[in-house]
DNA sequence: TTGCATCCTGACCGTATGGTCAGCTTTCAG
DNA sequence: CTGAAAGCTGACCATACGGTCAGGATGCAA
């Protein structure tokens, strides 16, 4: 930790005590959920006062809000991996390494964002409504692309969409079953990778992807 | 409803009543977590008063675990599909349709229990150690002896099951989400078809089913 | 009819929580 | 150096929540 006694300038202070905030309330109220969770938990994990939360978050839901559309970024950024590519093969395959990345390192934030969605999405029916919406179906319009040139099975592409996410949030949602049915250790390495594998395996072959 | 003002025996006095507050206590757990619920409002959804709860209920959690044991109970039922099978067509077929039928007939079952999985089972641990891992062991025998048997590629086990779970349970821990993106609108019976066909579809095509 | 066990509930209590605030310290522009 | 703005925090408050309890109502066996 470069934490000497250095004197911080203020911009530095700001930015560093409100990743700290976040971080912790990401990770209690992911552990918790938002009713579960208290401002002094999260004080206590981020080591500051809690009259210092309020200074830099006026409420428990604005904290919360902040939290839930910092995933909500992280999430959609990993659909870029899908749209470059030339075709199923490589689009589908690099969205599954994308999100099964963001499951193994962010898993507090994947439940989180389950948790908010489970919840009928209070903070997020705005960005459900719009940006994901949208986001949706652009990625739709491509699969159906791709079945009418050939390159794949004539599948829903929603269905197939809701396929992606589950499975690779599965991983982070429900760690804690994998986890437990696999003798109490977290996956290793070679586990992610084989889970990876499997996922895309499965998945490719069974909406019968062509190289492109 | 029957409910006239005939007077009630002792026993279905117990039994309806329990039975109405497990109904309102699973809804209201799913919608608000287990933090985020309140007994009153378990009590009003109910009908009845909140002292009343607590005395067929000693606790919050004395409530929440009763409703936790129930859908435990109810999920691994539906394993029984997947037993009598003779192949992984039948097998698996047999068990998407339980689990997606589940997800769409107990919503809320569902939702608690992927929110007591995603906060470390507090409740749940020992059955996890125990039930669902003989559960899950056993069933990895049989994907392993269908994958001997040359009934089925050689998918890993674990995997498989891990994404019939993530799959299956996605359309009720993520229906909010799945029905913003269908225009507000609650699947419909063709939709939810649809669904069942394109899991099954793609899964099995994925693991390379032989028929038995 | 009677007596008792079960069922029911309004009123109450201690505690924990989200949030406030007055007043302190620290930074920094001028 | 100085004053104002930003940052900080212990002490405090109102509320809401889980839980209790005394005592009334009701079903039922004998």
């Amino acid at each position: 930790m470069a934490e000497t006694t250095r004197p911080m300038r203020r911009q530095d202070i700001r930015r560093e005590n409100e990743k700290a905030i976040l971080l912790a309330a990401e990770k209690v109220f992911a552990e918790a959920g938002f009713g579960g969770a208290t401002m002094q938990l999260i004080a206590d994990l981020a080591g500051l006062p809690k009259a210092n939360l309020h200074y830099y978050f006026a409420t428990k839901e604005e904290l919360y809000r902040s939290v839930v559309q910092n995933i909500f970024e992280i999430w959609l950024q990993a659909a870029n991996c899908f749209d470059a590519a030339r075709g199923p093969v490589d689009g589908i395959s690099a969205y599954i390494d994308a999100k099964m990345e963001i499951s193994r390192r962010h898993p507090d934030g994947s439940k989180v964002w389950a948790s908010e969605v489970m919840h009928g999405a209070p903070v997020l029916q705005d960005y459900m409504e719009s940006t994901l919406r949208e986001w949706t179906d652009g990625r739709v319009e491509i699969i159906r692309r791709w079945i009418e040139e050939g390159k794949m099975d004539p599948v829903d592409p929603r269905h197939l969409l809701y396929m992606l996410w589950a499975t690779t949030q599965h991983y982070a949602d429900f760690g804690h079953q994998i986890e437990t049915l696999n003798g109490g250790k977290s996956l290793s390495d070679r586990q992610w990778r084989e889970a990876k594998e499997n996922i895309k395996r499965v998945i490719l072959t069974g909406i019968g992807a062509q190289p492109a």
